[in-house]
RNA sequence: GCUGAUAUAGCUCAAUCGGUAGAGCAGCUGAUUUGUAAUCAGCAGGUUGUAGGUUCAAGUCCUAUUAUCAGCUCCA
């Protein structure tokens, strides 16, 4: 007999040898049925998998990620199976399971297109309803391999040839089709109730663009029809959301053909930009930092000093002045390097917080452009902090402070990753522990949760990388603290100490928002376009009944510019209702009907985006009312 | 950069087998004088991304090119 303790702690004693499958059956058979993997000991395994040793289990349900992971998994092998019927000459390449369904690589002659999708489609249904068997087996390397080249899989003969000669290779049947493959699997596909094809794309094999583009079809399944239903729901409100619709529809920023990459800001976009930047620079100032602007272009010389030439010089812009080539900055550390060392310091300045927006340029390859999430021309809002190694701890935990409270103004909440050395780094062990143990220090006396990233960080030092969630529960990548010991090296960079001596200090490079146009565009998203009011490009909007109440409107619109609101006047000889609409399109927060009560006694009747009609107040308590939600930049 | 797709009026989209490029919205003009999500009529709007080619004839077929989209790779 064995003891399985169970994730509640229930001990349940089995003879040995059951299986996690017959463990469900014990428990409930509706459990039984739910479960698409357990988790024994921490590893996720099959359903079916034999239990002999003492144990804590779980069994995984679609609820549980390792449980969604193996019913996407399997379904991706229907897919395999379907296309192998449909085209018999397809090698297949790897199909796991992703964060959204599964996905599965193809080498196959014909190009897929949306038709075949269908008819692929149509085939996993009918595989999924003949009800096959899921069955697991075991093989030795060199058996698997002999099978393998049977079927002529050239891409699953790479992968066996990779693994230890005394590993054995498991593998899963269905019907006519076999598939190398780690598991888990659910027991029986019949659970997946309903799957769909969503999009073709090309990958390299093993994600290298040196080897082969193979064919990629993405899919999603679920064992609930109204389960994919929400899905594609959610689908099409991310589609809605895409700020370079929203970008366009509301005029708020564009790209041309003339400038890949380089955006325009329209005028509502430049407002939205210029809020953040008033907002950056205020805060900026409460928490002790000076703001400074480099130089666009500085001699090439300096990025090589720097390591960006080395590095970066492939995605650098260049021009030559005078026989002497200049680089287009495509970050503003050497300028911010520079600039220190313009005196000398003492130890009694430290910690200097320099700030800067600072404009950049990269050239990005053309497929990865898009919107404003990634351009080749952007506002990396930039400080650097040049500090003494004992004030490490206290200038991250100033740094993480400050982004702690930059995305609650917006309603982000985040996710920390910690970045440890990486295999190019360069300094000695010795220095990268202090810092790599300053960033843990301050994470955890912060007591923020982060996850390690074993040796993703840059390649002169540690760094914590902030990623925030917007309201579709998407994560994107902006604040990052990273400890910098190489370019106070490779710019010299001093400070007298008490002792009178020259000492190196120490630099924590930041950014809040990343990059400026980046988050005007997860902002966008984020709020669908619906700015707080004290982003929005066009605060209040005066909508007038008729012709008649003109004067009056623009003498409100005048009153209200005057205390600092941002306002519109609608004066055309359209229907209120139609006023209204386009307003409400426009998403502007406020609306102020003006007819012939409001004129006679200096009042507007308030009708908000989100709560309609608000009722009618005098002028200057609407302006009250618009100024504190301003101040505290409401929600 | 790679694979695939797309490109028609300011916007969203039509145009069957290759046969003179249309509509709605927006714009302009006029009528209407309107109270909480579209009043009516008229007018104007185009080298069909660009450059070649095939053809009696090209938005449509072919080639090149640019941009965009989906994904891959990359992202200091």
């Amino acid at each position: 007999m064995i003891n399985i303790t169970f994730l509640d702690n229930t001990i349940r004693k089995y003879d040995k040898g059951i299986s996690a499958y017959d463990i469900a059956l014990s428990i409930s058979s509706s459990l039984a049925k739910k479960s698409y993997a357990v988790c024994i000991n921490d590893i996720v395994m099959d359903l079916r998998t034999v239990v002999d040793y003492d144990c804590k289990i779980k069994f995984l349900t679609f609820d549980d990620i390792e449980g969604k992971k193996a019913f996407w998994h399997t379904t991706s092998h229907v897919l395999a199976q379907a296309v192998k019927r449909i085209y018999p000459d397809a090698k297949l390449a790897i199909g796991p399971a992703i964060d959204n369904g599964f996905y599965y690589d193809f080498d196959v002659d014909e190009t897929f297109t949306p038709e075949s999708l269908d008819k692929i489609e149509k085939e996993m249904k009918k595989i999924i309803k003949s009800g096959y068997e899921i069955k697991k087996y075991i093989k030795p390397k060199d058996e698997a391999l002999k099978d393998e080249k049977n079927a002529c899989e050239p891409y699953k003969i790479e992968l066996i040839e990779a693994l230890n000669d005394d590993e054995e290779i498991s593998f899963y049947e269905q019907g006519e089709f076999w598939d190398l493959c780690a598991g888990p699997h659910v027991m029986d596909m019949s659970c997946i109730k309903a799957l769909k094809l969503t999009s073709i794309a090309g990958a390299y094999w093993r994600g290298d663009e040196h080897n082969k583009m193979l064919q990629r079809i993405y899919g999603i399944s679920f064992p609930k029809e109204e389960m994919l239903n929400e899905y594609l729901f959610m689908l099409e409100e991310a589609k809605k959301r895409d700020h370079r619709k929203l970008g366009k529809d509301l005029d708020l920023y564009s790209v041309m053909e003339e400038g890949p990459g380089f955006p325009f800001f329209h005028p509502k976009g430049m407002i939205i930009r210029n809020e953040l930047e008033n907002f950056w620079r205020q805060e900026h100032q409460k928490r002790g930092y000076q703001e400074v602007k480099t130089p666009m272009i500085l001699d090439a010389e300096l990025w090589k000093r720097s390591g960006h030439w080395d590095n970066y010089k492939e995605n650098m812009y260049f021009t030559n002045i005078d026989d002497r080539l200049f680089a287009v900055k495509p970050m503003n550390c050497p300028g911010g390097m520079l600039l220190y060392n313009r005196k000398i310091h003492s130890y009694k300045e430290l910690p200097i917080r320099l700030g800067e927006l600072g404009f950049v340029h990269r050239h990005e390859k053309s497929g990865a452009l898009h919107g404003l999430m990634r351009v080749r021309s952007f506002t990396q809002d930039d400080a650097h902090i040049f500090m003494t190694e004992q004030q490490i701890k206290d200038e991250i935990i100033s740094v993480i402070d400050f982004i702690d409270y930059a995305y609650a103004v917006f309603g982000f909440k985040y996710k920390v990753e910690l970045s440890t050395k990486p295999d190019k780094a360069i300094g000695s062990d010795e220095v990268w522990d202090i810092a790599t143990e300053a960033l843990k220090t301050a994470l955890e006396a912060k007591g923020k949760e982060y996850k390690i990233n074993e040796g993703d960080g840059a390649f002169y030092g540690p760094k914590i990388d902030f990623h925030l969630e917007d309201c579709l529960k998407r994560t994107w990548q902006c604040g990052t603290i990273q400890l910098d010991f190489q370019m106070p090296e490779r710019f010299d960079l001093n400070y007298i100490g008490a002792d009178g001596l020259k000492h190196r200090p120490i630099v924590i490079h930041r950014v809040i928002f990343g990059s400026i146009e980046r988050f005007i565009a997860i902002l966008t998203e984020h709020f669908a376009g619906a700015f707080p009011l004290w982003l929005a490009p066009v605060q209040a909007k005066i909508l007038t009944v008729n012709e008649e109440y003109n004067d009056y409107a623009l003498k409100v619109k005048q009153e209200l510019i005057n205390a600092g609101l941002r306002c519109e006047e609608d004066l055309r000889n359209e229907k209120l209702g139609y006023k209204i609409r386009e307003a409400q399109m426009e998403k502007i927060p406020y609306m102020l009907v003006i007819g012939g009560k409001e004129a006679g006694d200096n009042s507007v009747t308030v009708r908000s985006r989100t709560q309609s009609d608000l009722g009618t107040l005098k002028i200057k308590e609407f302006i009250d009312i618009a100024a504190e939600k301003i101040k505290t930049k409401a929600l």
